[in-house]
DNA sequence: TCTGGGGTCCTAGGACCC
DNA sequence: TCTGGGGTCCTAGGACCC
């Protein structure tokens, strides 16, 4: 028999943070998004103060002031690392992992009559936050979007939870399908209004009906659902569909030239993460956008280019972007946001070379730009971005070291 | 004053063709 | 004056996820 189990990390972020400052054990604990933005990590303590997730940080200062709340920007590079620790601790114990997220990881679990499911996976469970110090819980079922749900109540329990058909039949009644993966607020409008309200009133329906009214996503929800393996955990790398670098300016920009050049930036970024994987890109779409709450929502505007030959080429790609730019740009846009996405993606390697060219000076020039970024750090050497101001420039003024990836900031013990 | 970033997948409808 | 129908392909945007 084959089980489909979920590995989550809990308060994945806040977790990371908390691995190098023990003392903020037990104390509540935040981690912000970019920009100091949103609430996107909480310590259960936090949890407990009623602030929900995604919430803005401005709406909940006054509300954690008082309680000597531990607060953070996002700290990519350490999270990053840490996550690869925890995927390399699941991969030594079970043959198939997928890694969805960057705190969460399918896998199977092969099992014979025999097997104590549950104890199986406490044993992964304790392995992994022997090896890493990041606690994890692990829902186990027979498709992944049971195991999903199996997670959830993981968390609620000891961290390990196995969710068969005898349990799943009694919970059916009382799991609402909000709870359910893949069902968003759209999904769920919908099906309120035809009174479906809970997993079993799902499954009561017809497949077909299913079909009918919710497409073949709904269908696939109904098979899982009712316990059928539908979506299959697949181990290998597929490549990325895309590649975007974005992010929001600390305050609405006017200027074409800023934008331009924030544009650049994130070109140069996308680009580099786009070599380190040897992809090259068929096309390049640029987005601008004013904030998401004012008047000008519908502002926003985007513009493909497509190159001539899919390149991984930044200067390629940046002849191309500022003309693009006047196409989409308007003077009188308050922008609070610009980036890029790269997509049509391919393998190098199965890149026919044209004879003739000159891509392989190219390459070289390239890889040396990306090596010395990597050793002197990612702004050491520019390309097209001038960054004369910092005007888009983020916030991140509660970053944590980078404990883990840069020599000067690794943790001295002393004894 | 202050509201993230990076993904995937699906689908409706336009463009185009015969 | 009168101007089809059916198929495929592509893309922008929606929905959802962490």
């Amino acid at each position: 028999m084959k089980y489909v189990g979920l590995m989550d990390c809990n308060n994945f972020f806040v977790s990371c943070e908390r691995l190098f400052r023990p003392d903020l054990q037990n104390k509540p604990t935040l981690v912000l998004s970019s920009n100091d933005g949103c609430v996107v990590a909480r310590s259960q303590e936090i949890k407990d103060m009623g602030i929900p997730m995604g919430v803005p940080y401005f709406k909940v200062k006054d509300i954690i002031k008082d309680s000597k709340t531990a607060v953070f920007s996002s700290n990519f590079s350490l999270y990053r690392d840490l996550s690869a620790r925890v995927y390399d601790s699941l991969s030594e114990q079970v043959p198939t992992v997928e890694q969805y997220s960057i705190d969460e990881s399918f896998f199977y679990l092969n099992a014979d009559s025999n097997t104590d499911v549950e104890r199986e996976a406490l044993s992964i469970k304790n392995k992994i936050e022997r090896q890493t110090g990041i606690p994890v819980s692990i829902g186990v079922a027979s498709n992944k979007t049971l195991a999903k749900l199996a997670s959830k109540f993981a968390k609620k329990d000891k961290g390990v939870f196995v969710l068969d058909t005898e349990k799943l039949q009694k919970l059916a009644l009382e799991v609402p399908l909000y709870d359910i993966w893949g069902i968003g607020i759209n999904l769920n409008k919908s099906l309120q209004s035809n009174n479906i309200a809970n997993v079993a009133d799902y499954l009561a329906l017809d497949v077909a009906v299913v079909r009918k009214l919710y497409g073949v996503v709904g269908e696939r929800l109904w098979l899982e659902l009712s316990g059928k393996l539908i979506n299959k955990v697949c181990r290998k790398k597929t490549i990325k569909q895309s590649i975007t670098h974005s992010r929001s300016f600390n305050k609405a920009i006017f200027t074409k030239s800023v934008i331009e050049d924030a544009l650049s930036y994130h070109t140069r970024m996308a680009a580099e993460d786009l070599r380190s994987v040897n992809l090259v890109a068929t096309g390049v779409k640029i987005f601008i956008m004013p904030s998401r709450h004012g008047d000008y929502v519908l502002q926003g505007l985007s513009a493909n280019i497509i190159f001539d030959t899919p390149t991984d080429d930044t200067f390629a790609m940046l002849d191309n972007i500022n003309k693009v730019l006047n196409g989409i740009y308007k003077a009188s846009v308050p922008y609070k946001k610009a980036g890029i996405t790269l997509f049509g993606l391919i393998d190098k390697s199965s890149l026919q070379n044209k004879l003739f060219n000159n891509t392989v000076d190219k390459n070289i020039l390239l890889n040396t730009l990306d090596n010395l970024n990597k050793k002197f750090g990612k702004d050491f050497i520019k390309i097209g971005d001038r960054q004369k101001s910092k005007m888009w420039q983020t916030k991140a003024d509660k970053l944590s070291p980078a404990y883990t990836t840069r020599w000067s900031d690794i943790p001295i013990v002393s004894a």
